[in-house]
RNA sequence: GGGCGGUUAACUCAGUUGGUAGAGUGUCAUCUCGACAAGGUGAAAGUCGUAGGUUCAAGUCCUAUACCGCCCACCA
């Protein structure tokens, strides 16, 4: 009697004391060691000041059983964590503070915004590390990195430096996405587009010394302001006299030319488009081909400026207004129509975008994204599921260059000097004093900061040291799976690749394992606005962290979204209950002295090998689908193990001996129920961490903590076929005779004898020596095996198996009008087995070109269905004849 | 305009080379039997969106089509 486990599974009492445990004995640590393969994952760096949500619980559960798992197949196991500044999320947080404080950026300066928000950082900045804790990651916290950190800034340094020096980085005055709200630049990945009903205006150019006129539809009145041409389609009749004139542009009373390009659809609107190069990017690359130069209408804030007239001081959208109503007024205005087209938002704040033509810094994709598609079509990266591969390929295949100049102080700031006496631009690992060129000291450095992703970019082996050559880069770079949602494949994934293409000549990873998105119990995306987010802290404390583990890899497939809903949650936590009270049953039946004993092959009983058999098989499956990413399906493999084939039949088998006389198979029954449930516990331990290290610790034996333990490989030696067979009839038996006898609605505790009928001499033996299975499971006071059914034909019970039948001798409880029933049912459905098979076989084409096997399997059945069949309809008869 | 995913039991979802449809939850019946009522035992429940096709055999492969959802895209 070794039991010492509660006599409830209460995760909250162990939980995060074990998690303490395995830190502090630094179990999470990974150490260049040459005698083992290493294994690495790199975290999907959280936003620092950021709070844990289900997304992140999802893919830090998926990273934590690969590395728990792979720690235990005997890898050197790195999972490295981390937190990313977020450079405009983080900042616009720190606005709203100081705000609320009566304080303005402008006002503070740099320097004093820097400290408000490195303060801001360190204030919150533990605050997902320790919500990511309670789920049980194990990362190596030792190695815990920051993209703002110095060697990672250094890095970061160290690759724009080499990029400008290979020309891979430019600055020039382009067509950008401007924020007016976050004011700066964003890259074409951190616009959302949302279609919406808007409006086309169609407005009237009148023709410069002529009463013509000429059309043009727009969706941005506004934008005329700034116009520098029109344009037409050259093999458009309707226009092609006015090519060449001018028109004058309407309440601003200025000349601009009419001009033919084949971007302009005739179809389209009127078939003139009024050309803004300043503020369209496809006016832009009208404006470069015909020379039309620039004409900035807007600034930063979104309000017109100087060049609007007297539109000047206006936001963007009352000077669409005023403008429209000006047009309106002095008969401009032709028409308005409904409209719908997708308009660009800002990814963080959903401000309305303003394309807008401004110095930035780029970086050149092209020569940049060849290697990074041609190492998806070598395949040298995988996508799990394999059909991301398509949205990675159609991404770089139209990328477009980088902007990654950001108008912000919390980043990278860009290493790039201007000399004020000769404008020379320098770009310098060092801080310098003097121009190279002139020599003058009048230096000032890029205000700006670089885009978040520039860092997040080089995740994979900043960490690791570079730009030095450091044993950890050499030993975990490159690292095997990325584990993230399908959401950040264009700002992560993607320039990932690339970068490491370029600066380590190899791919940062092999694997990529997309997570779907986790949705609430109705489906919808959970955000802040909605308020429907589900706190996966909440859920820990309700359910315990492993229920939420488990529900989470179960249930769903890879890239899909799932519903969460607790209901789930409950059923694993139920799970994990009926270990915990499998594994006290196991203990209070444990003889301390045999605790510690091994069992032998030839002292084991049918049940035994069963089991041992099953768990062969178990941990087969789980190995392979545990290679191949299903972590869904390994889990509900072991979850299926324990439940049904340990629980509910093995250790019902096994009862027998253990309240038996017998000492020796009671003790062999405690060896194996004892090795069996080791096994589970390491089966399941990078599923369910907590509660297998808390139950590992109660069983006797292999002293050291499970998250060490090594993992259990396949025993040949351990595979009984034909025992398992034997086993799978018993149970088959006893299932039946449990029908039949609640069908009958004969309580449990009305015992009868099992009268078994068969001329089989196998199958008599098998029930033979089976009979304390049926004691034990099927309510039998005694089993009594014969080879004729003389004299059973009167009140029993009869239950129809393969090659034999059972009979219950019940008398006066039995209601032969059910018995009737029952048999009639049975009769029912075995008609309908022997259809289908017997049409089966009667088809040409099925028996001269299926596979033999198959064949063969449906002649069996269609024998075993007569034979059933035959003594079914003889007990029909017999029933008649008693009622 | 392109691309992708979904449509399977009342609900939420699995379904890995094509070979008699599975789970959890819920429902019904039953059981205080020496691990567990967060449990045991058993049952009912599916035209696998629709229409064609390939095949001896299709939830699974092909072609259309409907509905729901997502992503990408410079028709102003």
């Amino acid at each position: 009697m070794l039991e010492n486990l509660n006599k409830t599974y209460d995760p909250k009492s162990f939980e995060d004391r074990l998690y303490e445990y395995w830190n502090e004995n630094g179990y999470f640590k990974a150490n260049v060691n040459k005698e083992k393969k290493p294994f690495t994952i790199m975290m999907p760096p959280p936003n620092v000041t950021g709070s844990l949500h289900m997304g992140h619980a999802l893919n830090n559960t998926i990273q934590d059983i690969l590395t728990r798992w792979k720690r235990m197949e005997g890898y050197e196991a790195l999972w490295l964590p981390g937190t990313d500044h977020a450079s405009i999320s983080t900042e616009s947080k720190v606005v709203e503070k100081i705000k609320a404080e009566g304080k303005t950026k402008e006002g503070l300066g740099r320097e004093k915004f820097l400290e408000e928000a490195w303060e801001w950082t360190h204030l919150y900045g533990n605050t997902i590390k320790n919500q990511l804790k309670k789920l049980g990651v194990s990362c190596d916290w030792s190695r815990d990195s920051f993209t703002l950190d110095d060697n990672l800034s250094k890095a970061v340094e160290e690759v724009f430096i080499r990029l400008y020096e290979k020309d891979l980085i430019y600055r020039g005055d382009r067509i950008i996405n401007w924020c007016p709200s976050c004011e700066t630049a964003i890259s074409d990945a951190e616009v959302e587009h949302e279609d919406s009903n808007s409006f086309i205006w169609y407005i009237e150019y009148p023709i410069k010394d002529s009463d013509e006129k000429i059309t043009i539809a727009t969706t941005r009145p506004e934008t005329m302001l700034g116009d520098l041409a029109i344009a037409v389609n050259p093999d458009d009749e309707r226009y092609k006299s006015l090519v060449g004139k001018y028109a004058i542009l309407p309440l601003i009373n200025k000349e601009i030319p009419i001009i033919a390009d084949s971007y302009v659809e005739m179809e389209f609107g009127t078939g003139a488009v009024k050309i803004t190069p300043s503020h369209d990017p496809n006016d832009f690359e009208v404006g470069e081909r015909f020379n039309l130069g620039q004409n900035i209408i807007m600034n930063e804030k979104g309000f017109i400026n100087a060049n609007g007239g007297k539109y000047e001081g206006l936001e963007r959208f009352v000077a669409r207004e005023k403008i429209i109503e000006d047009l309106k007024k002095e008969g401009y205005l032709k028409e308005i129509k409904e409209h719908e087209n997708a308009i660009g938002h800002c990814e963080r704040c959903s401000t309305i975008i303003e394309p807008l033509i401004s110095k930035q810094w780029f970086v050149k994709m092209e020569s940049l994204a060849k290697p990074a598609l041609e190492a998806y079509k070598n395949g040298d990266i995988n996508f799990i599921p394999e059909r991301f591969g398509k949205v990675y390929v159609n991404w770089l295949e139209n990328i477009r260059d980088w902007c990654i100049s950001r108008q912000l102080w919390w980043g990278h700031r860009l290493p790039v000097y201007y000399c004020e006496s000769c404008g020379e631009t320098i770009v310098s690992r060092d801080e310098i004093t003097h121009c190279t060129k002139c020599n003058s000291e009048k230096l000032r450095q890029d205000t700006d900061t670089l885009d978040t992703w520039f860092s997040s970019a080089l995740w994979p082996f900043s960490t690791l040291g570079w730009p030095e050559k450091t044993p950890d880069l050499d030993y975990f770079f490159p690292t095997d799976v990325l584990v993230t949602g399908y959401d950040i494949i264009f700002f992560w994934v993607i320039r990932m690749v690339f970068s490491s293409i370029e600066q380590m000549g190899e791919v940062p990873f092999k694997d990529i394992f997309l997570t779907g998105l986790v949705r609430d119990s109705e489906g919808r995306k959970m955000s802040k606005s909605l308020g429907n987010g589900i706190d996966p802290l909440e859920i820990i404390d309700l359910y315990g962290a492993d229920a939420l583990r488990f529900t989470l890899v179960t249930g769903n497939s890879p890239g899909n979204d799932m519903r969460f809903y607790n209901e789930r949650v409950e059923a694993n936590r139920n799970f994990a209950n009926k270990l915990w009270n499998a594994t006290r049953f196991v203990l209070m039946n444990l003889d301390e002295d045999v605790a510690t004993k091994e069992f032998s092959i030839d002292e084991l009983q049918e049940e035994d090998k069963w089991i041992l058999s099953k768990l062969n098989e178990t941990i087969k499956d789980v190995k392979h689908n545990l290679d191949k990413y299903e972590l869904g399906f390994a889990a509900q493999r072991i979850y299926d193990f324990i439940w049904e084939e340990y629980c509910d039949w093995y250790i019902e088998m096994v009862k027998s001996r253990l309240y038996g006389e017998d000492e020796r198979s009671k003790e062999v029954a405690q060896k194996v129920l004892l090795f069996v449930l080791k096994d589970i516990n390491r089966l399941l331990h990078p599923f369910m961490p907590f509660i297998t290290e808390e139950i590992w610790s109660h069983l006797p034996g292999d002293k050291g903590a499970l998250i060490l333990a090594k993992w259990p490989k396949y025993r040949s030696e351990y595979s009984f076929e034909t025992t398992e067979k034997d086993i799978e009839y018993i149970k088959d038996s006893i299932k039946k005779i449990r029908n039949a006898r609640l069908e009958m609605e004969i309580a449990p505790s009305k015992k009868s004898p099992i009268i078994f009928v068969t001329k089989d001499s196998s199958i008599e033996e098998l029930i033979s020596s089976g009979e304390r299975y049926f004691k034990n499971l099927a309510s039998a006071e005694n089993v009594i095996v014969k080879s004729s059914k003389e004299g059973l034909d009167g009140e029993n019970i009869a239950v129809v198996l393969d090659k034999a039948e059972a009979f219950l001798p019940l008398k006066d409880l039995i209601d032969f009008k059910k018995e009737m029933e029952r048999l009639e049912k049975e009769k029912e459905k075995l008609e309908g087995e022997l259809k289908r098979v017997t049409s089966k076989l009667l088809n040409e084409g099925f028996v001269s070109k299926a596979p033999k096997k198959i064949i063969d399997e449906e002649k069996d059945k269609k024998q075993k269905y007569e034979e059933m069949m035959d003594k079914v309809l003889e007990r029909i008869d017999n029933v008649k004849k008693n009622m």
